[in-house]
DNA sequence: TTGCAGCCTCTACAAGTGTAGAGTAGGATC
DNA sequence: GATCCTACTCTACACTTGTAGAGGCTGCAA
């Protein structure tokens, strides 16, 4: 599973984020799929992407004259990396003060309400199952 | 309370810990202090301190030839803009999925999970009462 | 009054990032 | 074969960030 996080920087996620819908894909593919929300011409996105593939954050495979991408990092990964950054960053690695940021600054509806509970419970279970063990 | 979230680097968020922590403050207070974590040359943080004055995250008040510097920006603040920004880079801006993964990812003691099993409590008895208003 | 200690200002530079134009090569079309 | 489309490669440039040296001003001590 390699290397730990890459931290992607806002164009590279947004270029991931296509990657990982569309792959395989070529480049003039994703700009197509990104010109609604970002306005970047085809060098642009093909530069940054071969940027990425250096970076190892995408493997590439040449076919004729044609570039294939894959992620090759996975959603969770980078999720993962950013998540542990800024809980590093923000909140001196300490996870629940930022829960409780979350949970404080934001409104909930009923039903997510009800879920962030269920996980509770669930995560209840599993800890004290690691007990007894 | 101005400006919403300015995003701050790796060392600006080193700085703004020390000055949220010692300021009023000049640079080269900030320097000694965070000389055990960061090798940083006197220049170094004093540059990074001018910069993130003009960008107006941290404030400055001269006197004589000293330069003290204040935050600009309330740890509050700071911590949203970085959460924010996570959520809406890494989880399309949902909220849950973030909480999810928070919990999935990582193992807690019971009693941070009885701490954040009080705070959805209360927050459920929050949003059912604005509900009845 | 001469120095020294502190803190400051200026300037610089390399790496990384966002952005894109200009020109090229291969396959399809007339 | 000439043309055209498409995807590619190369090159460039400005801005931000991390990093720091060189030299300047000021007040206190000798």
């Amino acid at each position: 599973m390699a290397r730990a996080s890459h931290k992607l920087t806002e164009a590279e996620w947004a270029i991931m984020q296509a990657v990982w819908k569309l792959q395989p894909c070529a480049a003039p593919t994703v700009q197509e799929a990104l010109a609604g929300a970002r306005k970047w011409s085809y060098s642009t996105v093909k530069t940054i992407m071969d940027r990425m593939a250096a970076k190892g954050l995408l493997a590439t495979e040449k076919i004729r004259n044609l570039v294939l991408y894959r992620s090759a990092v996975t959603r969770r990964q980078a999720q993962r990396g950013e998540v542990m950054r800024t809980i590093k960053q923000a909140f001196n690695g300490a996870l629940t003060p930022m829960m409780q940021f979350l949970l404080e600054g934001h409104d909930f509806t009923e039903q997510q309400l009800g879920e962030l509970e269920a996980l509770i419970h669930k995560k209840r279970r599993q800890s004290s199952k690691r007990r007894k063990r």
